[in-house]
DNA sequence: GAGGCGCATTGATCCACGTCAAGTCAGTGC
DNA sequence: GCACTGACTTGACGTGGATCAATGCGCCTC
């Protein structure tokens, strides 16, 4: 029972995995336990710096927050848009390399470092989870570079819409979004564009045109009314089978 | 001894951790060994097609392959250049999403899929060794997403020379490639354009461009010479201090 | 050596998106 | 109500890279 008890008090963090945890020796599980702590960062705030040593790996229970890297020019690219259940940090390296904000305000599950990358060590199940969840953020990765490389400014507004409307219905529990979907748009237009690389004056346009074409509805700023979910993966460049990102 | 020999002859192979595997399950380690083979396949040949189901997870031995996503019309992005140590397929699931396609001569070391997922699931060592390595493959695909996103078409295909050459000296077992280096270029003009998210007229170009520049040279379609690594990298657009992609 | 074939390069033109510059609009404070 | 601010939208124009079209060049076959 005290197994289980410490295991159902995991249910919020990355490494929600009942089952697998059940197999795991209670007293590393223990341990993780004794390291864990809640954190609420407000909108706007960095939770790391490309380059400063992380204390925690985390993973964010609510909200969301952005990855970027900033050149020395000023040009800016997010890397990775961070929504629940996905991690900050990495075990195996002290720094993250890119800048972490979040985007709406943010609830963090944290670990210590030291005493997670331990776990990973020792505890098998646990390292594995975590490779499953790197592997889904690899693809989600490969995918948005499809995006990024090869489609139009009209196909990124659109794709980023439908994988925000997908990850979003996943976290609801939900598999797939329902044809007529509301979508809270936790990016500034800004944070979108970089998100694109596209400016933030062509995102707008975009934005604009998918709405006069009827594919997206703009009851406020932030946030989207898909009415017909397919229609708009369509017009993201899909097939009508339907796409992989998560 | 049997244990070190399994593990001797693991050298080539994606579970290159020697001083780990002594810590594996000699039993387990010798199920692996039996469901490994070696396989070459020709420049060209494909290796694996989006959607359809792999048997087997392999590693690049030698070589070079392209992973890469092709739209209904015609579009075509590479989202990842595997070179040797790099794994193709991935444990968890049945097919690849992606074309796997030989670039050059290819040479893989190929697992029976049961068996290395039963594997992953059971030897803590190995998990782990494939989480650092998967981290490794998410930190390169999201700093070409940076690349894709935010670069001029210069700056891509100087980016993308200086990336190689990384990945090729590290494969060499230097750290950092030398200040004058020789690059074989395992990708046509055609590959590279897809790699870049450019199309093969504007990569000839800024090619030509970069060898009018000095910065690069060629004595071959297939082959570059960097006469000063450093000022390539800051072609790049890296800052001083030298980049983060592998 | 002539022809053909597959790549790569080069040139001329076009257009999608970036840039620069005004608006517009919601919110906030007085 | 009115000014002020910051985020967003819209407009006019310029440009980097796409597109279309030759041309070059190694390599193979005959």
């Amino acid at each position: 029972m005290s197994k289980i008890d410490r295991i159902s008090s995991c249910d919020d963090c990355p490494i929600r995995h009942n089952a697998v945890c059940a197999e795991c020796d209670a007293a590393e599980l223990a341990m993780l336990e004794r390291s864990k702590s809640y954190m609420t960062i407000p909108a706007g705030a960095t939770i790391a710096s490309a380059g400063e040593p992380l204390t925690h790996l985390s993973s964010i229970i609510t909200g969301c927050a952005t990855m970027s890297r900033t050149l020395e020019d000023g040009r800016r690219q997010t890397v990775g848009l961070l929504l629940p259940s996905n991690f900050i940090g990495r075990p195996g390296r002290e720094c993250s390399i890119y800048d972490v904000e979040a985007a709406s305000e943010v609830t963090l599950c944290r670990f210590e470092r030291r005493t997670f990358e331990r776990m990973v060590q020792d505890t098998p199940h646990i390292a594995a989870r975590l490779l499953m969840m790197t592997l889904d953020e690899l693809d989600v990765a490969r995918e948005w570079a499809v995006v990024l490389g090869r489609m139009t400014a009209r196909e990124k507004v659109a794709a980023f819409f439908v994988s925000l409307a997908r990850r979003q219905a996943q976290t609801d529990g939900g598999r797939q979004p329902a044809r007529t979907t509301m979508l809270s748009l936790p990016l500034s237009r800004e944070a979108i564009a970089d998100h694109l690389g596209l400016t933030i004056e062509t995102t707008s346009r975009q934005i604009t045109a998918l709405r006069k074409a009827g594919l997206i509805e703009t009851p406020s700023l932030r946030a989207i009314r898909i009415p017909d979910f397919e229609k708009l993966a369509l017009e993201a460049g899909e097939d009508d089978d339907g796409g992989i990102v998560a």
